[in-house]
Parts: C-alpha cells; structure tokens; sequence
DNA sequence: CGGTATCCCGTCCGATACTG
DNA sequence: CAGTATCGGACGGGATACCG
C-alpha cells in the first residue's frame, strides 16, 4: 500500500508534497512548533531571519496542507495560536532526521565548498 | 558535539545546507543514484520531467557540496558516471524517511487541499 | 498583537536550440 | 552522449510601512 505513489513519475502529486517542505521556511516553522502551540511572535522571535509576510505565507500554506492548525482565541488584545495537527506532527520525525543531519554535517559541506576553486 | 550547530540562528551555515536539500531537483537525484553510480542520460530518464539543464545545475551544485562524485572516463563516445560519495549516501538516510513520508501522506494532504475553499 | 499592503529584485527553472 | 547557450517568465521572498 506504500508504493501507491512514486515521486519519480512527473506527474505524481507527491512532488507538490516535496515542493511544499523544501519552501524556505517549512522545516523551521514545523520544528519551532515541535514543543507546543505557539503564537505568531513567539514563532517570529524563535525563528531569527524570517520576516512576517514569509511567516504568514508558510503559516497559511501549512494550514492548507491539515499540517498545522490556528486558533483564534478572539480576545482583546488578539491571541491567535498555532499547533501541529497529528499530520503535522508525523511529518516531525523525518524532518527532524534532516535537520540532524543538516547540523551535524555542516562541516563536510564547507570543507567541500572551500575546496571549490572561487571563480 | 551534535548540538554546535542550531537551525534557528539567524547566521546557522546549517540553512544553506537546508536550502540545498529542499531545492527543486536534489531528492529526486540523490534518490536516483541510490542503487549505483548512474550516466546523465539515464539520470534525465529516471527522472520524468527534468531539463538537461536543470540536471546539469543540480549535479554540479551536489558535486560542489560533495554529495556525489563525477568520474569521466574520456572515451568516445564519451562516457560519465556519477556517483554518491559517502556523504551524499548517509543524506540518502534522511531523505529516504522524507519521501516515504510524502508518498504516504499524499492523500491526506491532498484532502486537506481540497477542503479549502477555491477562490 | 497579529497580521496586510506594496514594492521590487533576484533566482529558479522551463522551453528550446545548439555543440564537441 | 553529455552537455552549453540563451531567453524569458513566474515566483519566492526581503524591506518597509501601515492597520484593526
């Protein structure tokens, strides 16, 4: 039942999947929701760089996607809440496997990049 | 020692290295020459949809960070294979976890797409 | 606080054609 | 076979300012 879908096929809509968690953004976000609802500055304060409108786009296309849910507590002044949905949260484990080996590789890939010769 | 490096900083090298992962093609190529070194035309027909030069991009930006290794055998007619270093096979770790995830998933997020409104 | 609204620029990437 | 050359367009995303 697994190999249903194949990403090597063109038109296989796993490929949009994939698209959606090399955005920019999404690996960040997803992580910095692994602990818990968080609020929209909270996120913005724990993900150094990003700007708001990136934040919202990437808040906005995960919720599209049933990986993240909002909820607005409609209170004055505004609370708004983000959570990983269980869908969410199942993408954490490979996502996480990434980032490990992101952080722990970083220095094999900057003693590869400095061995190219700088044009 | 895993912990040097975080994906939240602002200034983390780790992000370029993200940004490699998640560009458009390098799943599908790190994927391809998961069984064995491959030639460029076989790469361009496992992998539905890719442009010669989109292969060619993708290859040499995996071949500077030293996830895959180019062996030119100078024939004629000529003959180039490429392969993953061991770097680039440890990375076939994680990302293997990643697109089983999106082949499973599909469905799911594909419904929740489709619960959105079209506008 | 939790976002929008603009503006604008780079770069990614597809299509197509050509070459050693 | 294994690429390069060229063009052009869509889009992601940064900077900045503003709003309910």
């Amino acid at each position: 039942m697994s190999k249903a879908y194949n990403v090597m096929a063109a038109t296989c809509p796993s490929r949009t999947v994939l698209h959606r968690i090399g955005a920019r953004w999404t690996v960040f976000v997803v992580n910095a929701l692994a602990d818990g609802p968080r609020r929209f500055t909270e996120l913005k304060g724990h993900i150094r760089g990003i700007t708001p409108k990136a934040l919202t786009e990437t808040l906005r296309s995960l919720e599209a996607d049933g990986l993240i849910s909002r909820h607005d507590h409609d209170e004055n002044p505004p609370r708004v809440e983000y959570a990983l949905t269980p869908l969410g949260r199942s993408l954490l484990i490979p996502l996480r496997a990434v980032r490990l080996w992101a952080e722990e590789h970083v220095p094999d890939i900057e003693a590869a990049r400095s061995r190219q010769p700088v044009p």
